[in-house]
DNA sequence: ATCTGTGGCGCG
DNA sequence: AAAGCGCGCCACAGAT
């Protein structure tokens, strides 16, 4: 049973204490999710041995303050959401975090959907059926703790901390040794990324909305106009009650045209003759945009803050890239202006950062291809030169462009695992002429090919792909022999994954240079978004231009830590928003 | 009334 | 015909 500590003063006779112990564990037990709006009531540390539990009601942190902020490593499972809460409520930014959560899935990436709830891992680590029902006891308590919570929060850090002791050896083990220090490292950007949110124009906002609403309505009536003529009887006053966001009366509506398709995809919609066409791409545009950009995005702006605080999932995808959810800030509109209603606040610039050309210069260090190696070294237009070579003419964006753009889909498609199918609807001809230039290509660059065949390879035969870091993600290959499909599958993730989760490294490893160096210079600095091989940065007017060149130099030390055949290019932009 | 799968599409 | 890689969100449609 821990100790119980109600009064600050006691903190300080404990942290003799808390220096001794090599590691600790952390947890905290809070009166909700939002560290804007809740805080931490109990403060749990401590090792399986010893634990101190702090009535955070009664006792402030700040006597822990350089403890926590200090180099002593601290084991806490899902140590994003505890930073955030003890950022909230105290305004202390925790150090040195080790997460069990996301040690799990660096560990098991690609082999493991879910369950990396403490509660899981403990039954999986430690063999402990875990009760979690006191948690929610938290939430509204007042007055003393009970014997039953104290028992529970005392039980989590104790399990947390076993749980590491198990997973460090698989760690060493598996190779993970930098992945799982990069992933820990990085936990506290994205928690301040989180806490303090990217601040959005409402107003702008509002009227890209309204710009929308009016060319929807516009095509809408447009469309209702044209399929008005197929459906003469159908209602009273002649209405046209189709519903264009529902596939099924869209085809059959089409069907009343003469028009059928198999889908409904821009892609299909494109290949009709008929005015139809149009007002349908149009329609779809605009509904699109109000549907998912529209005012149901504007709900998440924080009451207090006014601020967008969105959620990162620092390994939501299996390459080991983030994902990003309510609101996902990774896939706002780039072009008709919806970036660029994220702005600076008053007095302040956003900075947008981002590696240029990134994935084809992982791709040239990985092949070590003469030709992409040399012309990233002496710069030039790469899909010309590609083009070039491989078809021995002259090529440029003016001259035989057309082979440009093929070299451009090709150099690209590599990246995904594309065949000649693929290049073929891209390119626009036939999957012989596709399959030709696919041919030519590899030819004129075996590197290239040697490349993405050993990843395919190994995949295949290891059960795992590796980036430049070491993150590894593993296939399950038990069917690859009964199931070619499966197996093809597997092939062209293999071939993307390396150049994916390097990137994915290398913008990770930019986020802790950043952080370090804000807090170092004691900046008025934020992160406030990062975009795959993109960061944004928000800071004072008068030191953007610095912060700008700062960050600029955080990520080519980054990138040149994996890159060290291709030389790493940034671009920063300092601006009143969002730029791209 | 609420959940789940699917098609479609926004981003890198 | 399940696919060129990786995501999340929306509306619809069918099921619970």
């Amino acid at each position: 049973m821990g100790m119980l500590i109600t009064r600050t003063e006691d903190l300080y006779h404990i942290l003799p204490e808390l220096e001794k112990m090599d590691l600790v564990a952390v947890d905290t037990e809070t009166t909700g999710l939002d560290p804007h709006l809740n805080q931490v009531i109990l403060f749990q540390i401590g090792t399986p041995t010893k634990q101190f539990l702090v009535d955070t009601r009664r006792a402030s942190l700040e006597p822990l303050r350089p403890f926590l902020e200090g180099p002593k490593p601290k084991v806490l499972h899902n140590a994003k959401f505890d930073y955030k809460m003890i950022r909230g409520t105290f305004g202390i930014k925790m150090e040195n975090l080790i997460d069990t959560m996301i040690l799990e899935q660096v560990l098991t990436s690609g082999a493991q959907e879910r369950g990396f709830g403490l509660k899981d891992l403990a039954a999986q680590y430690l063999n402990i059926e875990m009760d979690k029902s006191e948690r929610s006891s938290f939430m509204a308590h007042t007055g003393d703790f009970t014997e039953a919570q104290l028992d529970y929060a005392v039980r989590d850090i104790i399990h947390t901390y076993q749980i590491l002791l198990k997973q460090v050896p698989k760690i060493v083990q598996q190779g993970l040794e930098h992945t799982a220090k990069l992933e820990c490292l990085v936990i506290p950007a994205f928690g301040d990324m989180e806490f303090d949110g990217f601040f959005l124009d409402t107003e702008k906002w509002n009227q890209l909305i309204k710009i929308s609403e009016i060319e929807r309505d516009k095509a809408k009536a447009e469309l209702d106009r044209i399929f008005k003529a197929t459906r003469k009887s159908d209602n009273l006053f002649g209405w046209v009650d189709i519903n264009y966001d529902s596939d099924e009366q869209l085809k059959k509506a089409l069907a009343d045209l003469g028009i059928h398709v198999e889908d409904t995809s821009r892609e299909t919609l494109m290949g009709i003759k008929h005015e139809v066409k149009d007002w349908l791409l149009i329609y779809r545009e605009h509904q699109k945009v109000l549907s998912t950009y529209g005012e149901s995005f504007l709900k998440h702006i924080h009451p207090k803050t006014g601020r967008i605080h969105c959620d990162f999932k620092q390994l939501g995808a299996e390459s080991g890239r983030v994902s990003c959810t309510n609101p996902n800030l990774q896939n706002i509109k780039a072009e008709s202006e919806f970036r660029s209603a994220f702005v600076a606040p008053p007095g302040r610039k956003i900075i947008t950062c981002d590696y240029s050309g990134c994935e084809l210069r992982i791709i040239a260090e990985l092949s070590e291809d003469p030709v992409f190696l040399k012309t990233f070294h002496e710069g030039g237009d790469l899909h010309a030169i590609v083009a070039s070579t491989m078809f021995n003419k002259p090529v440029s964006k003016t001259e035989n462009p057309e082979l440009r753009k093929q070299a451009k889909f090709i150099n690209f498609g590599l990246a995904y695992g594309m065949g000649a199918q693929g290049l073929a609807t891209l390119v626009g001809c036939s999957e012989k002429e596709a399959e030709k230039l696919l041919n030519q290509y590899f030819k004129t660059y075996p590197k290239i090919k040697k490349f993405l065949d050993t990843a395919a390879k190994k995949a295949l035969k290891e059960g795992y792909s590796e980036t430049i870091g070491g993150r590894k993600r593993y296939y399950d290959i038990s069917q690859i022999h009964s199931n070619p499909r499966e197996r093809a599958a597997i092939e062209r993730k293999a071939k993307n994954a390396p150049i994916q989760g390097t990137n994915a490294d290398m913008t990770k490893l930019a986020l802790v240079y950043i952080r370090e160096e804000f807090k170092k210079r004691n900046l008025d600095a934020l992160l406030v978004n990062t975009v795959h091989d993109e960061i944004v940065v928000e800071s004072a007017e008068e030191i953007a231009e610095e912060v700008g060149k700062l960050v600029h130099d955080c990520m080519v030390k980054a990138g040149k830590y994996y890159l060290t055949k291709v030389p790493v290019e940034v671009e920063y932009e300092v601006a009143e928003f969002w730029k791209k």
